[in-house]
Formats: C-alpha cells, sequence, structure tokens
DNA sequence: AAAAGTCCCAACCGCAACCCC
DNA sequence: GGGGGTTGCGGTTGGGACTTT
C-alpha cells in the first residue's frame, strides 16, 4: 500500500524519480535514515539526504525523522491531561503548535495540529462556542467511544504506520525488507541498536 | 454486500526566520 | 549589509481506514 502510493509517482519516469521520491515512506527508507543518523547523528539536512543515499529532500527527511522516527517520539491516544493541556495552551498561544508541543514531551506539533483540527476544533465549532472545557468534556466522552474503538481496538487492518502505532511491539518481525507489508516498529529498531554494528 | 460518506493522519507546500560566508 | 542556503513552522491535501446507509 505504501509501496502503492509510490508507484504512482513512479509514474513519471525513472530517472526523475531517481532524483527526488514523494509520498510515503518505505520501510527501507526509514532504516537507512534511522541507520544514518545512528551512525552520524543529525546534520545538514540536504548533505545528509544525500551522503545517506535517500532521493528524498532534506526536507523530507527532516520531517520524517522529527515526526515520527526519533526515539522519543511518543505515539498513542493522547491522555486527557495531555489534551486538557493542549487546549489551555492553544487558548494562551493559539496555533503556536511547536510550542505547545514543547510543552508535552514526545508529542509532535503535526500530532498536535492534527489532534486540534480533527478532534477539538471540529468539537468547538459544533458546540457552537468556544468553550474549550465543555469541547473537552465532549471529546473525553468520544475518547473512551469511538475514537479508542478505531484506534486501540483497531477495526481493519491498520496500516503499516497506523500498525506501528497501535502495537508497535506486537508486530511481525521487523526488517523483512522485500515485501509491501512494511510492519515493524522504530521501538523494535531502537531496541535492537546492535543491529549496525557501531 | 456494496456504495457513499466521514474520519484521521502522514506528508507536502509555501513562507518566514535564521545562519553563514 | 547582502545573498544564498538551511531550518522551522503552520496550513493544506491525498488517500487509506472506518462507519453509515
Amino acid at each position: 500500500m505504501v509501496e502503492e502510493a509510490n508507484s504512482m509517482d513512479k509514474g513519471i519516469n525513472c530517472s526523475e524519480e531517481a532524483e527526488v521520491r514523494k509520498g510515503p515512506w518505505t520501510m527501507e527508507e526509514d532504516l537507512i535514515l534511522i541507520n544514518y543518523i545512528a551512525n552520524h547523528g543529525e546534520g545538514v539536512w540536504n548533505n545528509l539526504a544525500r551522503s545517506a543515499g535517500l532521493n528524498r529532500t532534506g526536507k523530507s527527511c527532516r520531517l520524517r525523522w522529527l515526526n515520527y522516527l526519533r526515539p522519543d517520539v511518543r505515539r498513542g491516544n493522547i491522555t486527557p491531561e495531555e489534551q486538557l493541556l493542549i487546549m489551555e495552551l492553544h487558548a494562551r498561544w493559539g496555533n503556536r503548535w511547536s510550542k505547545i508541543a514543547r510543552q508535552l514531551p514526545g508529542r509532535t506539533d503535526n500530532e498536535i495540529k492534527n489532534y486540534w483540527r480533527t478532534r477539538i476544533q471540529k468539537k468547538v465549532k459544533h458546540g457552537e462556542s468556544s468553550d474549550y472545557q465543555h469541547a473537552m468534556l465532549i471529546d473525553e466522552a468520544s475518547t473512551t467511544t469511538s475514537q479508542t474503538n478505531s484506534v486501540e481496538d483497531g477495526g481493519a487492518q491498520p496500516s503499516y504506520t497506523q500498525q506501528r502505532e497501535t502495537n508497535p511491539v506486537a508486530l511481525a518481525p521487523p526488517f523483512s525488507t522485500e515485501s509491501c507489508d512494511n510492519f515493524w516498529s522504530v521501538e523494535d529498531f531502537w531496541s535492537m541498536q546492535s543491529f549496525n554494528g557501531d
């Protein structure tokens, strides 16, 4: 599925595709990036992308790393405490997502932004009020029902990335690099840091 | 069971700020 | 001080997953 999306880009032509890739990251790319940063550290992203042999922009690498691959990225449901904090901070600072994210260790600005837009903002609007507490109460109720159902019970088969979020540990063995069933977890990787030898 | 609608999130884009020469 | 390159941020979009009809 991830590969499918990429294959859409491949429709352009091979040489162009070799220039710069877009769209969902594959497991191979993730591994390359993680390995490279584990060995060399973060650096100038454009150089990093080139040196690592990733046909991606530095920007794309940075985003992928910061939002997804970093070992300290915390995934999974936003807790009620975090939710309350997000609401308070948003009330104070507005859409300063990165600033808000800094107050929530392990959470990314992208995640908070998405969370706000999909869960909170909608409810605030729906309630025809900017009453955050009210929105929160509504949301708390829903997080214990519908949201929990969709995320934790994981209705249908989750995608490569989604599976990693919901149940990162109990996944199929990582690093089976040949299929598009890229079910593995970053946590797996970081727990196997000896993988790359140095 | 199938189609349509909705939800959710990863990733992209454009812009501004920052940094270095 | 100016120019070019890099980084960080916020808004937006594409598409898979899920729900409803």
